[in-house]
RNA sequence: GGAGGGGUAGCGAAGUGGCCAAACGCGGCAGACUGUAAAUCUGUUCCUUCGGGUUCGAUGGUUCAAAUCCAUCUCCCUCCA
């Protein structure tokens, strides 16, 4: 079975909308905050606490899964669900966005039939292409398939950008054609950077080819300014079925999961609350504070007192500063527990305001909050 | 008592006449991170009113110039008695 999309409430105010997402494993609210576990695991977490934190849908990687351990492994295991012992959704990345970030300055070579470039691993040739990352997602067994794009740099110009957007088409398409796997859903990806009319175009061609939901992509390269991000959004929406998700890649600042929301969208993934917790810092209602800093030394209470998670309900941010300082792994282990809970807890409380139209007083008063920061 | 080796920034350790306020590592202090080649990377780390000032165990000397050469003292280590 496919997934569902199933609108409960637009927002009065704003274009946020609630709704139910219908999965083979279970049936979840939107707007969604989505871990992100590469390599078949969020970093440092076992599937038990991601549950434990109010997570569901948890993403895994096709490129990385692809080089290691294989796509047979993992279909000979009986798919992602049980080889990783998760029975939540899974969202596969197609490895588009890793032709675009592990090559960055190297060779790679984008030609029509695909993308040539180097295994990260051990250096031998790849290619990649938008048929055989669909097989290998079908393999993989996760619940959503997204569609081989090309990611462009944010600095790529119009007229890159334009023949970008066709080929992102033209591979979606390919794509879809082969997409067999009738458990998996297959998303299609809007491209076309900042730019409304490639947006448009992007949007009403992929929407045309009637995919399962629609994500909105290249707004997580490095270089991308929030404006930018804020545009690839707005120019893109409107052109997006009310019936399906829409999932905005590869972001989630606290900041942007409340912009992108106001502008209708339905999912988010990012990287950050893991990448964040193993370098030390964890997201506060005041802000981001670097648990290592000296002024936590002594600190005996927990990085936030409202908070209902594991490690703010047992542990101090002395101790867990200590941990990290001594590079234990339970301290990351713990400030990937906060981070996560902080941004799933949030999104509980956004859909609960868009439930009750008090969406944008949230918004503000989360954002007034939030900018304190860094003035303390 | 004899022979030898050695004392360099918070620690370890290069440097053995000028390019040395002194490599590098660790530690310390900060910062970055948005579809994870990231438990990684970057900056900074004698004092300063940013002109400069004071450093390489101590003191004295040689030299235009000393962490580097000489003398004395002092402390540490190894071996022999």
């Amino acid at each position: 079975m496919k997934i569902k999309y199933e609108l409960l409430k637009k927002d009065k105010s704003t274009n946020a909308r609630y709704g139910l997402l219908h999965t083979n494993h279970g049936s979840y609210e939107t707007p969604i905050f989505m871990p992100v576990g590469t390599q078949a695991t969020v970093k440092t977490l076992s599937p038990e606490e991601l549950k434990e934190v109010g997570s569901a849908v948890v993403l895994a990687n096709t490129y990385h899964l692809w080089l290691r351990p294989g796509e047979d492994l993992v279909a000979k295991a009986g798919g992602l669900h049980p080889f990783m012992n998760y029975d939540g959704p899974i969202l596969t990345d197609s490895g588009g966005f890793q032709v675009f970030s592990l090559a960055k300055d190297k060779k790679k070579d984008i030609v029509e039939e695909g993308v040539h470039f180097k295994s990260h691993l051990d250096g031998r040739k790849l290619f990649l292409t938008p048929e055989l990352s669909i097989q290998i997602q079908n393999k993989l067994d996760s619940d959503i398939a997204m569609s081989f794009d090309e990611c462009p740099p944010a600095s790529a110009d119009y007229n890159y950008l334009k023949n970008s957007v066709e080929r992102t088409l033209r591979w979606a398409k390919r794509g879809l054609e082969v997409h067999q796997n009738p458990n998996q859903s297959l998303f299609g990806i809007v491209q076309g950077g900042a730019y409304e009319d490639l947006r448009k175009f992007s949007a009403i061609e992929t929407v045309k080819m009637n995919f399962d939901g629609y994500s909105v992509g290249g707004v997580a390269n490095d270089g991308e300014s929030k404006e930018d991000m804020y545009k690839a959004i707005d120019y893109s929406i409107p052109y997006l079925p009310e019936d399906k998700p829409r999932y905005l890649m590869g972001i989630g600042e606290p900041e942007d999961l409340l912009e992108g929301i106001e502008r209708g969208i339905d999912m988010f993934d990012c990287v950050l609350p893991t990448r964040l917790a193993r370098h030390a810092n964890a997201f506060t209602r005041n802000g981001k504070i670097n648990i290592r800093n000296a002024k936590y030394k002594e600190d005996f209470t927990p990085i936030e007192n409202s908070c209902d998670c594991y490690a703010c309900k047992h542990y101090t941010k002395a101790y867990i500063r200590h941990l990290m300082v001594a590079e234990e792994t339970f301290g990351a282990r713990l400030l990937s527990i906060h981070n996560i809970r902080f941004l799933i807890k949030m999104m509980e409380e956004i859909r609960l305001s868009i439930q009750k139209d008090t969406f944008s007083t949230y918004k503000q008063e989360f954002l007034k909050k939030y900018k304190d920061v860094k003035n303390d």
